[in-house]
RNA sequence: GGCCCCGUCGUCUAGCGGCCUAGGACUCUGGCUUCUCAAGCCAGCUACGAGGGUUCGAAUCCCUUCGGGGCUACCA
């Protein structure tokens, strides 16, 4: 491709929530264009209208906004190729179709839905490589105004010639089919409607893109693809340069789908998994930096990226590493980020309604939670021990509170800390510690599983003296004695 | 069935002829630390699909085979 800019495109066919196929797709396709300081477009490929909805396109966008894949070019940015949603290109593809038709690179096939189908039938039975058999190559004008006569609405295919196309692709080198298994294809159909195939081609010209990073399963699409550059006399010198990534595999060793694991990246984002996470973690599946290095920031990954180090072999979908890098990244926060990020899930769990006395408690327990969670929608569970009016000890832990050691603790606790005058953790385990352990000859786990219980209702809360801190003295000693009473 | 792609620990990967008795990460197991849970630290388990070549030497190159996947639409 010599040095002419890099153009990268991500162009989605929105039939549904953004996957995380989809999503390691864009990544990729946005990295190589950040690498090489191109230009990232956003094109919404919606030439199937029945299944591409205005929602799911609106999805789409948001989606790519939060993963911070920002686009130089496409919808609500513009640029100077658009539009860039194809369903407003429509003349541009039928004026191709019709250039198509003239220079008989195409033709109009009348052929049914069932004679196709039952003559795929007869190929299959024959053992013959299943696709169109050409009938309607040579119509003659008698033929055609016949056929139209007939009322059949013709679909307009295109020729491929006898040979074979045979290209380089940048991840998995010389790919080669022969055009006895590429039966011409469908541009047009019977209702004038482009197909994926004319409009992914003209537009990727069009839009002047020089590098195509797609997913492995239009691999062998791509014969028809540059049939229809060729058609639109461009030289094979300027024909994009094609890299077909793996696929992002689910549990069953079949392409990701909802049966085989959450798929939808927004499920992602409610779940609590941080965008840096979710393209670090997809930036792992199917390319590597190399140097056995695995955390890095978006902006590193800009700086490694490369197509020589994709992988051309799938890769399986692990949510557990996922998790433990979602884990790293929240530990990585700035107390101020970590907040950002937290209040939406404290706020959708009705754990705070966001006062500001509420957010400023939220902000100075996040620090103890912080290297507790590996998502941010465990946040609400671990503090709601902080907001709940109506504090009840967990069931499951009444009965290790309301034993006779259990209470003995309480109670001591409750004239220790009593008459204790200043409040902070230090100051309280300092008080407890030499009265229950030193003095009481309690083990700390014992003496402080009581407590905690007592304090936070659980047997699993966030560091007991700086909960206790934030608590506060009077709320301490009220729920102190409330477990006494059970 | 045909065409095409792919094949290193359970998973993601490093490796591009000798540095590999195969390294890292996640998971799992054991331990340390410890007020619970985490985090952190230490240790351990486990892999070059198989068979032929080429070579002084192969995870790395070639062939075959087996296995997995994709495509085979008037979907993308």
């Amino acid at each position: 491709m010599g040095d002419k800019k890099v153009r990268v495109r991500f162009a989605p066919s929105p039939t549904g929530d953004l996957h995380v196929g989809n999503i390691r797709t864009a990544l990729f396709d946005w990295a190589y264009a950040r690498h090489t300081g191109g230009t990232f477009i956003f094109r919404i490929e919606d030439t199937d209208t029945t299944r591409v909805t205005d929602e799911y396109i609106a999805a789409a966008i948001d989606t790519l906004r939060w993963l911070g894949l920002q686009w130089d070019e496409g919808p609500e940015v513009g640029g100077e190729f658009g539009p860039y949603q194809q369903s407003q290109r429509m003349d541009i593809y039928a004026h191709w179709a019709k250039k198509f038709l003239d220079q008989k690179d195409a033709y109009y096939c009348f052929c049914t839905a069932a004679e196709l189908e039952a003559r795929r039938e007869a190929q299959r039975a024959a053992n013959v490589a299943p696709g169109y058999d050409g009938q309607c190559r040579n119509l003659s004008e008698e033929q055609i105004a016949g056929f139209r006569a007939e009322g059949r609405q013709p679909v307009i295919r295109m020729r491929m010639p006898d040979g074979q196309t045979t290209f380089i692709d940048q991840i998995r080198g010389e790919v080669s089919f022969d055009h006895k298994f590429v039966p011409d294809f469908v541009l047009v159909r019977g209702d004038g409607s482009p197909l994926y195939t004319l409009a992914v081609a003209v537009d990727d010209i069009l839009m002047k893109v020089t590098h195509i990073l797609r997913g492995e399963d239009l691999l062998s699409s791509t014969p028809r693809q540059t049939r229809v550059y060729q058609a639109m006399g461009i030289k094979e010198e300027d024909f994009p340069v094609f890299a077909h990534l793996p696929f992002v595999m689910g549990q069953d060793n079949t392409k990701l789908s909802k049966r085989n694991g959450e798929v939808s990246v927004n499920w992602y984002r409610e779940a609590g998994f941080l965008p840096e996470a979710i393209c670090n973690y997809l930036a792992l599946l199917g390319w590597s930096p190399g140097e056995d290095r695995e955390n890095i920031s978006m902006q590193e990954l800009t700086e490694l990226f490369t197509v020589e180090r994709v992988h051309s072999s799938p890769a399986k979908f692990d949510m557990k590493k996922l998790e433990a890098i979602n884990g790293d990244k929240i530990r990585a926060l700035t107390l101020d980020e970590f907040l950002d990020w937290s209040l939406p899930f404290l706020k959708d769990a009705n754990v705070i309604a966001g006062s500001e006395e509420e957010i400023a408690l939220v902000k100075a327990a996040l620090p103890i939670i912080q290297e507790r969670i590996t998502k941010l929608s465990e946040i609400p569970a671990m503090l709601k021990f902080l907001f709940v009016k109506d504090f009840a000890v967990e069931p499951a832990s009444i009965a290790k509170v309301s034993e006779a050691g259990a209470k003995a603790v309480l109670l001591r606790s409750f004239a220790e800390l009593t008459s204790l005058t200043e409040w902070t953790h230090s100051t309280i385990e300092l008080a407890l510690r030499s009265s229950l352990i030193e003095e009481m000859g309690l083990k700390p786990r014992v003496a402080f599983t009581s407590l905690r219980i007592a304090v936070t209702g659980s047997t699993i809360s966030p560091p007991l003296f700086e909960s206790m801190e934030l608590l506060g003295k009077s709320v301490c000693l009220e729920r102190i004695s409330g477990a006494l009473a059970l």
